[in-house]
DNA sequence: TGTACATCAGTGAACGCGCGTTCACTGATGTAC
DNA sequence: TGTACATCAGTGAACGCGCGTTCACTGATGTAC
């Protein structure tokens, strides 16, 4: 095999703990024990915890992105100059996003850790991901521009991080919403089934009217009441 | 007054803290020593760390979920038996959102708390704040499930989960992406801005289209193909 | 009015514990001559 | 083909540190008689 048992052992072992309980809350005893490897391996492996938990990122992270890319340059090539409507390009997210766990653990580890990314107070896990990975994020924002040429730059900005949060939100927090989903309601929620009751709710976020003008912003002839 | 200094500036330190770098980066020494009070205080006051957050979190939502139940009886007595309009229930809820900072902090603050009890994935605090403070969050969905009977209610569910997520998202990690959205945009945006922008894509999503049936369920005469 | 006692907020120092990291070492495999 | 050396994955034990919590204690204020 290319790379050690014993570095894969602590990948597989660590990106589950993690997403089942934070970075702070994971000690390297509590990984290397379950992984049943030595607690030194870490260190000597991945040099700190922290280059640990980056690892454990861009094991998901890089084939995605990579993959990402591939399916844009399909995209683009197809409708040649003309604008990939913006239905194309979040299906194309989707199913790029549901392709992970073909060869990871699960989505939901996926969505857990980028959840934690998110919150992660301090920041350097976020900003080093963002560095890391924004490229594929802008060319994809880039897309969703030409898309929808009637929304003012700011607006798209701001429904894009919207819609990311909603993502996020869900499917990190997806353990704990079955729970009550399966309690009031009968029904097993899959995955699959949450992405097909986002996308309505994406798509119309996304054309949803401009937001009004602010109180008392500045107008012409404004009468004053 | 009422309580102790040292008690208010323990809880006035700490939701600070908490919010900057989450529960577990932050530590009570931490807390004590920028409070200026002894650190067996925590202890002496609250119990261990776990009740201080605890106590953190009742300082916001004991006021909150009073005013907001407050607000929806009155909004229940102007209606009489006829069913609230689903924007003036997200409005009225957005205005008792808004009014928290009159009487502590930062609704910033409020939010980031807010954030860090759904990700934290142990959950004891996400189960005691369901416990508290659920039925206020009963109430309010029951009253939408009146606005908007045309939804099944599975599907409303979710799409108040989605919402959910944007707006602890979006607001729990405003600094970062108001870092991020002025370096693009010389724009400063304000919270006050962001709900306004929130408003109509919220609404929109409420009211998107059910979503399209699941490929291969059960139709009477569902063709083969 | 005076004294003994109780209550209570707060303190300083120590407790044991689990943490991430380090270090000297082992043993297997590969390479040079 | 045989020997000396280098490289490398992995190990066991210890390191110092910061953590939440505990405990005996202080000093001020209130209460009973």
């Amino acid at each position: 095999m290319a790379q050690s048992d014993t570095v894969s052992r602590i990948l597989d072992t660590a990106e589950v703990l993690f997403a089942e309980r934070g970075f702070a809350e994971t000690s390297l005893r509590n990984i290397t024990s379950k992984a049943r490897v030595n607690l030194a391996a870490v260190n000597y492996h991945f040099g700190s915890k922290k280059a640990l938990i980056q690892a454990v990122f861009s094991r998901y992270l890089d084939p995605f992105t990579q993959r990402f890319h591939g399916a844009l340059d399909e995209l683009e090539a197809r409708y040649a100059d003309s604008p990939i409507p913006l239905e194309e390009l979040l299906e194309t997210m989707a199913t790029t996003v549901l392709a992970v766990p073909a060869e990871r653990n699960s989505l939901k580890v996926f969505m857990r850790l980028l959840g934690l990314a998110y919150s992660q107070a301090q920041g350097h896990l976020r900003r080093h991901i963002q560095e890391q990975y924004g490229d594929v994020f802008t060319r994809f924002t880039g897309l969703v521009r030409k898309a929808t040429p009637d929304l003012p730059d700011a607006e798209r900005f701001w429904r894009l991080h919207f819609m990311l949060g909603t993502v996020i939100f869900t499917l990190s927090g997806l353990d704990a919403l079955r729970d009550i989903a399966s309690k009031d309601y009968q029904e097993q929620v899959t995955v699959r089934d949450l992405v097909r009751r986002l996308r309505p709710v994406v798509v119309a976020a996304m054309n949803a009217p401009l937001p009004q003008e602010v109180e008392g912003a500045q107008h012409a002839n404004a009468p004053v009441s």
